[in-house]
DNA sequence: CTGAGGTCATACAGAACAGTATGCGTCTGT
DNA sequence: ACAGACGCATACTGTTCTGTATGACCTCAG
């Protein structure tokens, strides 16, 4: 690996991080692996009386003789041999954590993704973009709505599979997929024949709800503010399954998105008229100025290809 | 743990290493971990705008944002989040090796000892030491006399307890002990009932001797060239043990220190009367400014104990 | 032993950086 | 809603550092 560099400056990211984060660092190193000041210089891309001065200010400000000058050369003391490999591994960890961060192929991405989407469609997208980036790794996070977006908002996750789209400023949103909402009642309700209804239809039926933070009860509380009324709400889960199941036993109606193939033997869903009765599906990242390439690179690939691996996986 | 330091130049040499060897990595993780540029600059001991526009400059070289504005404070990036733990080894690392180098109970000694030091001396001096410095660690190289003065040079050993004590410019040394060196001859020997004699009565008998590079040979020859004479060297060997067999086999006479508590059986030694017939073993350094704390500390200890430890363990 | 070549350190001019003062945007309490 | 405090960024001046040229010292060959 020949590290000789000129010290341009553009605005690209490829640039040595040892160098840049600790540049005294790898003057030291040169040096000692070198024992030699105008070799290491070179190998630096720098004069030889800035790595001779550099050096020996490091020396003062350490109290230390780190190398000292033997005939018309330089050697290490024991000193800088004793010092030498702590600054080699220093730089080591430098350099991984720069190619997570520039190096399209090795960094690590995160991403916040909904219960829902867990089984097949997160499994695919990576699948898929693995192929091509075998060495790639992800960080995957099951995570409700409101946590995904405080996440993405706090730089905890790098992108986030949610719904709905959160409409914050500072975040940019793609929609993949829309999903309408239905209203899910048990089989022997008096809406059970109907294909669709309005929210209002609901009258003084119990709900079954899920907790506050999931992405469908956000939008179920807006649905029912919107046509001005109050939801009663019977229970409250975490659970989709426990949702479906609770209104199959006939404690109540609820607010979902269709189930995938079918409804839930038991129950009935109707499709719901109010205008915005649906689920949005997105992908949302938190954007700024020199974001590691592997995470533009992922996103870039999912906003190609997800719209179809979202849709083909909640069919 | 408190960092907060003046940035006072005295000649000491507590100072944090990983600000001195990587400013640029202690700014960044101060910030990183307060999310807060004046508190981090407080910490460091810096003013605000400084850490404020080092911080800036690393972005724009790197390419990369590490921190943003978020209302009044800031915020990692999902890129600076990333690079955080990185930082964190590396500045580790440094904080190790600057332990190593700074803190007189946490460093390395390297000695370099005689095979002949390695059963009693060596051992005792380092149990009394460690009795003060308990966490202290040794790496312990056997070397005899040539390789240990080379090492010295080379900075591969911190000290070297070695014979005789090399007289080259640039090494300090201190004289511990100082054995008489005798002539070993066989029981049978036409001298074996003397109880001293000059080097020039060894005649025409065959010398066995150790191989050039250790210390006693070195003397031997010196000894021999100073009386006018030229060795018959009959043997070459490596092992002292091996000498002694060699001589109570009739083989020949050699050149030795005595023999510790009595000669070997078969064998009979006679102290030679030649003026510097004698071997100093001594203690031997490279000395150099700043050297690290541990050495030092060792070091003086060895000058003051040692003495006393040489002489009962060759006794 | 002397001269030529090689290597690191120092001198001086210019650029970059640090320190002080201040501006601009944001949050909080009344 | 508005005043005050808070917190980061920028402007200006003096210091430090970088880069070019040169000096001092060592090594090696003849």
């Amino acid at each position: 690996m020949t590290s000789a560099q000129s010290h341009d400056d553009g605005p690209f990211t490829g640039r040595d991080p040892g160098g840049i984060l600790a540049p005294r660092l790898r003057v030291f190193e040169a040096v000692a692996r070198t024992e030699h000041i105008t070799r290491a210089a070179e190998e630096l891309g720098l004069p030889q009386p800035t790595v001779s001065r550099a050096l020996a200010r490091i020396q003062r400000e350490l109290g230390l003789a780190l190398i000292e000058r033997t005939g018309r050369g330089v050697r290490l003391t024991r000193a800088g041999r004793t010092l030498l490999p702590y600054v080699r591994r220093a730089l080591k960890e430098l350099a991984a954590g720069g190619a997570q961060l520039t190096d399209p192929d090795t960094g690590t991405v995160t991403l916040a993704f909904l219960p829902t989407l867990g089984a097949e469609v997160v499994p695919s997208l990576i699948r898929a973009f693995r192929a091509d980036h075998p060495q790639v790794r992800f960080s995957l996070r099951q995570e409700v709505w409101g946590s995904a977006v405080r996440s993405l908002r706090e730089g905890g996750v790098d992108l986030a599979l949610t719904s709905p789209v959160p409409t914050e400023r500072g975040l940019s949103v793609r929609v993949l997929h829309t999903q309408p909402l239905v209203l899910v009642v048990p089989a022997g309700h008096p809406l059970a024949r109907a294909e669709e209804t309005p929210i209002s239809a609901v009258g003084t039926d119990q709900l079954i709800a899920l907790n506050r933070g999931r992405g469908i009860r956000h939008l179920t509380d807006g649905l029912f503010h919107r046509a001005g009324l109050e939801p009663r709400i019977a229970f409250e889960t975490d659970e989709v399954g426990t949702v479906r199941g609770l209104v199959a036993a006939g404690l109540g109606v609820a607010v979902l998105a269709a189930r995938p193939h079918s409804p839930l033997p038991g129950t009935v869903e109707l499709r719901i008229t109010d205008p915005g009765a649906e689920r949005s599906i997105g992908v949302v990242w938190h954007p700024y100025e020199g974001e590691p390439a592997t995470v533009a690179s992922f996103r870039a690939f999912v906003l190609a290809e997800g719209e179809r691996l979202v849709a083909g996986g909640l069919a």
